[in-house]
DNA sequence: ATAACTGCAAAAGTTTTGCAATCGG
DNA sequence: CCGATTGCAAAACTTTTGCAGTTAT
């Protein structure tokens, strides 16, 4: 099991005690925005500054340790780089479900080889209507989403 | 064809030239993010206003006329509904393709199967690496990408 | 010791809102 | 004419930056 500090050692950073907050809050959340996490570490470190959260983000996922997926509306959100999957955003509701990346497996094969794109499935959401939204909305047609 | 002045009448809104203006950009400069297609607007009409061009938007995705997807970074671009399709974005140029939705077919049909999500192809872009970034990046690691 | 890291305040960037003036039907 | 629409200025957010003080090694 390859602790943070290590991690950052690795690389020449250092272990402090708001990166393993960080971290250990986007771990608990799943996939939370910069303030959600910021609240989260807050409550357990009131002093800890949004500032640090950010810049945080950012070094985790230079080291691999998170990865940030746009959801599809403004805010990205931030995941342990451990469960790889692909989110399935509502533009309704706004549920994320998650899925095997396995399904985009084909996708992925035909992308390489007829256009030479590599696919990186976890990275972004795909956007639709969950089951619940999908019925009650039938006949609405689907243009007052997010943002 | 459908006219603008006419689809707005139909829903109660009226015509103006921004709103002519803001349409004919999105559908000339294809994917575009509100400030490109402001820019393009004001080399017409220089005192349209970008709080304008915001709402215009919104109204145009209301009526349907044009949408908006999120391609992987922070700015959400606008296009004309019309033409529909995947967009593959690399993150590491930012290059944007596009692909016919048919490529997602399959998957749309497992998504709705398994889990009764309706996929909305058209709303988010791949993420992944173009065959030019793919090629030169081999070794690199995927994470100093977008935002 | 010393370079990395943090918190704070301020800046920068983007999108939204309130309102008086203007314009379309 | 009357209400929808616009431009402007200001507000509201989100994210970034500069810097002096603090902390990990």
């Amino acid at each position: 099991m390859e602790t943070l500090r290590r991690t950052l050692h690795e690389r020449g950073f250092r272990m402090t005690p708001q990166r393993q907050l960080v971290l250990d809050a986007v771990q608990r959340l799943g996939h939370a925005t910069p303030e959600q996490i910021c609240g989260a570490v807050q409550r357990q470190a009131p002093a800890v500054n949004i500032t640090t959260v950010y810049r945080t983000l950012d070094l985790l996922e230079r080291l691999g340790v998170v990865r940030h997926t746009h959801l599809g509306h403004g805010a990205p959100t931030y995941s342990a780089h451990e469960h790889e999957h692909v989110h399935l955003v509502c533009h309704r509701c706004g549920e994320v479900a998650e899925v095997p990346t396995e399904l985009l497996d084909d996708v992925a094969r035909r992308l390489r080889a007829e256009y030479g794109f590599r696919l990186d499935a976890t990275h972004v959401a795909l956007s639709g209507a969950c089951s619940n939204c999908a019925d009650e909305a039938d006949a609405t047609d689907a243009t007052e989403e997010d943002r």
